[in-house]
DNA sequence: AAATCGGGGAT
DNA sequence: ATCCCAGATTT
């Protein structure tokens, strides 16, 4: 009976993506260096999101070898405003590790592909179903939701109610895993849609535990957070000659590895109390005349919300520390560098 | 187990 | 405004 289900979810799900399948940009080759890359991106990002990313992606970077040559500079511009860029750094680790340490060649097993920096046991699957067509479970964001309501699990997210997941999710791939697992996705995200599924189009709707007990709407339990801290920062944009003062974020935490105008943590008042403006920078280095404010930008991250406050300000004196992420820089020579959304709208805002 | 890590699309 | 997106890594 068991056995029964699952080659019928599997026919009747292989069948409908025939005809339903999205034609994307990474499904032309199936190669493992495009499946990768495309993975990598698709993280917690929608597709329409990622499609223009993805093609300027490999068109800078057609290799693997050409990406694990690139400086890091270069592939975080073409990541620029597509956000949770350790993915970025993590791809540039991992393309100079597979051209070291793999000789070039991508790994195609589940313990060679889980020691790479970024891929975890999901990409790992997708990787082996999707470009070498391996039996190998998925499980993101699609498949719970299609899981969840395909048999109908009332579980709270965790760890427990994924490690059922992940064993629903092995026992039903096929062997032709690529379609499957595409399929699965597809599905997730055209007719099995976290909002008003429609599951009178859905190929699975007879099989459904979840429909037929009314649970589609409700399910996937979720756990309800609480309001995002509000973080006050200002930010500097400091004059001389013609040039302004950019420097180097470090490269773990936060937005590492972009470049920013001084950012600061502020209190509230003394964005008022204009002769306080000199106390707003202490780590800078070198002292600076703060003029008016010239922009606000407000940015929602993932657990806080941002209230930035940019100030025009004029070299002074003393000197900023002389290395490689400290950087005057004229206004033309900013396109070179990548910053996160907040500022590239700063210098747009300049430039504009 | 919980926190960290971006930015935008959809509603 | 809220939810969520082809999750992984760190704490």
């Amino acid at each position: 009976m068991v056995l029964k289900t699952k080659s019928d979810i599997s026919r009747r799900l292989l069948r409908w993506f025939k005809a339903h399948g999205r034609d994307l940009p990474w499904r032309s080759a199936f190669s493992p260096y495009t499946v990768w890359v495309s993975e990598i991106m698709l993280q917690q990002t929608q597709v329409e999101t990622v499609i223009p990313y993805y093609r300027r992606f490999l068109s800078s970077f057609p290799t693997i070898q050409a990406l694990a040559k690139a400086p890091q500079d270069l592939v975080l511009k073409q990541w620029e405003g597509l956000g949770y860029y350790s993915r970025a750094r993590n791809l540039h680790r991992a393309a100079k590790q597979v051209v070291e340490a793999f000789n070039g060649r991508f790994p195609d097993q589940m313990d060679a592909l889980i020691t790479l920096p970024g891929i975890g046991k999901s990409t790992a699957g997708a990787i082996l179903s999707l470009a070498y067509n391996q039996p190998f479970p998925i499980l993101d964001g699609n498949v719970k939701r299609v899981l969840t309501r395909l048999f109908a699990l009332r579980a709270l997210p965790g760890a427990g109610l994924d490690k059922i997941l992940w064993a629903y999710s092995a026992s039903l791939v096929p062997s032709d895993a690529r379609s499957f697992n595409s399929a699965l996705m597809d599905l997730g995200a055209t007719v099995c849609r976290p909002r008003n599924p429609v599951c009178g189009l859905c190929p699975l709707k007879t099989l459904c535990q979840g429909f037929e007990q009314h649970l589609q709407e409700l399910l996937p339990l979720k756990k309800k957070r609480g309001p995002l801290p509000l973080r006050v920062q200002s930010a500097l944009v400091i004059w001389k000659n013609k040039r302004v003062f950019i420097r180097k974020r470090p490269v773990k935490g936060l937005l590492g590895g972009l470049w920013e105008f001084p950012e600061e943590a502020i209190k509230k008042a003394n964005l008022t109390g204009g002769t306080k403006r000199l106390e707003i920078y202490q780590n800078l280095g070198f002292q600076v005349n703060v003029g008016e404010a010239i922009l606000k930008i407000r940015q929602t991250f993932t657990h806080f919300k941002l209230e930035l406050h940019i100030f025009n300000a004029e070299y002074h004196s003393g000197s900023p520390p002389r290395d490689k992420n400290h950087r005057w820089v004229s206004l033309a020579g900013l396109r070179e560098f990548p910053f996160s959304a907040s500022h590239k709208k700063i210098v747009e805002a300049l430039s504009g």
